[in-house]
DNA sequence: CAAATATATGTAGTTAACTACACATATTGC
DNA sequence: GCAATATGTGTAGTTAACTACATATATTTG
């Protein structure tokens, strides 16, 4: 199958090909919720869904559970606090510490966007789930970066040449 | 396998997890380049390698080439020539092309990161290959959004809620 | 218990792609 | 052969992540 052979500047190009790829799902998954009339914009899901699935959260724990850098964190929870979707107040015990939940808006349109996620879930699986399905793809290489890094091996190679 | 159930939110989060693994890989590329001494930046690659192999193109047709709008192909021409890696001229025919090639110094640093570029295939090859291989995933994502976006497939099931 | 270290948050500036618009030159069609 | 349209390049401004640094509060340790 020609079409599955990967020549040397794809494997090279990679990162480059991820991110195309993730700037074209991004921008269809904007008109999907806008098609759904919900003014909602796909970066705010890891936040948001996040939130809803365990209420409180400090600023530092949420960027790792959603594996961001604290600071992406903090400008969306700046965006969200504009609109007014989520909150904040200081955790008493540990007065460093911010902690972030849904406000009642947040909330309702978290359960108004249910039925835009089922169909987003199933749009998503009907195109990744080819013959090497991408999620998994990701799953194992994220998995398999975390064992050896990715210049760790690279360093093994360049010992031999 | 525990690991390979895909929950929901991953589904959602698709375009979030593809370019945080994009922007890893980047950064683990440019320190290999480093390590091999070379300056040289990956983001680079894909308009270099294009020119090495195709030695003469116009902008436009460079940046359909690697897939990219034509104002961030010129953001990286401009890079390339402040390095001297490239140069460019008038098209004699079409006046309103403007010609890019390596220059000696581009020819000369593309045969020197040929040893690298094994080295990062390898590695690449490494990590890629698990059970769903990333980059005959993505080429096959890329190909199913080719026959139909995944703004239209979610259109099919929208009318089904 | 005070000094050193660690952790949590926040700000500023960077990066590498993008879209929208402007303008020049070619091509097409009446 | 000129007007309308298409194509090629360029500029300006945006976006969504990042790193580096700054500061405040907690925790650990001698």
């Amino acid at each position: 199958m020609e079409q599955n052979v990967i020549d040397a500047s794809g494997l090279l190009a990679i990162s480059t090909r991820l991110q195309r790829l993730s700037d074209q799902i991004r921008k269809d998954g904007l008109l999907i919720y806008k098609a759904f009339g919900i003014d909602f914009q796909p970066k705010w899901f890891p936040v948001l869904y996040t939130l809803y699935k365990k209420s409180t959260m400090s600023v530092v724990s949420l960027s790792d559970e959603i594996g961001y850098a604290h600071p992406s964190t903090i400008s969306l929870l700046k965006e969200l606090e504009k609109e007014k979707l989520i909150r904040s107040k200081k955790d008493k015990i540990d007065t460093r510490k911010r902690l972030v939940e849904l406000t009642e808006k947040g909330k309702t349109l978290l359960s108004t966007m249910e039925p835009v996620w089922e169909v987003i879930i199933k749009a998503t699986a009907e195109i990744t789930n080819t013959e090497n399905n991408l999620m998994k793809a990701i799953n194992e290489v994220e998995a398999t970066l975390q064992e050896k890094s990715f210049l760790q091996r690279a360093k093994v190679y360049m010992k031999n040449e």
